[in-house]
DNA sequence: TTTTTATCATTGATGTATCAATAATTAGTA
DNA sequence: TACTAATTATTGATACATCAATGATAAAAA
């Protein structure tokens, strides 16, 4: 790679960025066609507290990649809308778990959001997708030890 | 691909969730390191505007892919900042323009850019670059068409 | 055990994303 | 030409991202 300017449409950040716009208004939509209140944002963190049970919110931002601070608006929420709990762990500390209900939708969902990705991927063969997460996460790296 | 539910850590999606926000987060504070008050997002557009000088606010949002209220928003700030002006084009639109004091931040910047781009796909071949461009791009379009 | 340090979650401030609705104006049609 | 339809930019509402600062508490060190 020579080190040149290049204009936005010839940059990698800016082809990522095109991408994961269209994946986030189409899953937006995709909720809304299925008359469900939830946003994707809201979607990662359902899906990871269903993965793993009883999770700190600490160990949830790191897991699910958000801010403390995103997360805690984004659980006031899911707590408003009783599809989460946040059960006191020790005294600065809750322990986050989907509720009956939050599970329920969970898994109502999920079905549909496995079709949703395979649908994503459509055309990119199994090497590519290899290589399409190995570079995403060299990018990873290399931008987080920085 | 076979059609099965996944951990959040296994999908595409997520991979890609993390790597735009290891690069936006030190893209940040590149910016703040240069002493330069700036987010990444308001550089994409001042660099769309470096290329193709004098476009109206449709063309623009759709080049850096910002949706047209996002992008009324930022450029009220770069307004606000000296960095760019709205022209009267019809009477419904603007011209965008940088200015010259944008002009000299952009030149400024460019070489710093180019350096910070290369250091995000470090270890990448040409090769995987050009397969992660195009699996970006046929996701793009999916979701698109979706 | 007392003091210092680190951790956890929250809040405030600012910027961006998205959708919906609007005002003004231009383009296309009857 | 008069009318309808489409376009442009804006604003409002809600949610998320990020940084900085805070209060409370737990953990580590003296």
């Amino acid at each position: 790679m020579k080190e040149e300017d290049r204009p936005l449409s010839d940059v990698y950040f800016f082809w990522m960025e095109r991408a994961m716009k269209a994946q986030r208004k189409a899953k937006s939509r995709f909720f809304k066609n299925l008359g469900i209140d939830l946003t994707p944002d809201q979607w990662i963190i359902l899906k990871r507290l269903s993965e793993v049970e009883g999770q700190s919110q600490r160990e949830l931002s790191e897991s699910t990649s958000k801010d403390p601070a995103s997360l805690t608006r984004s659980l006031d929420i899911l707590e408003k809308g009783k599809l989460i709990v946040r059960q006191v762990a020790d005294r600065r500390s809750f322990t986050v778990k989907l509720t009956a209900e939050g599970k329920k939708l969970v898994t109502r969902i999920i079905p549909e959001a496995v079709k949703y990705r395979e649908m994503g991927i459509n055309g990119v063969s199994e090497n590519e997708l290899k290589v399409f997460k190995k570079v995403l996460n060299t990018i990873n790296k290399n931008f987080s030890d920085a």
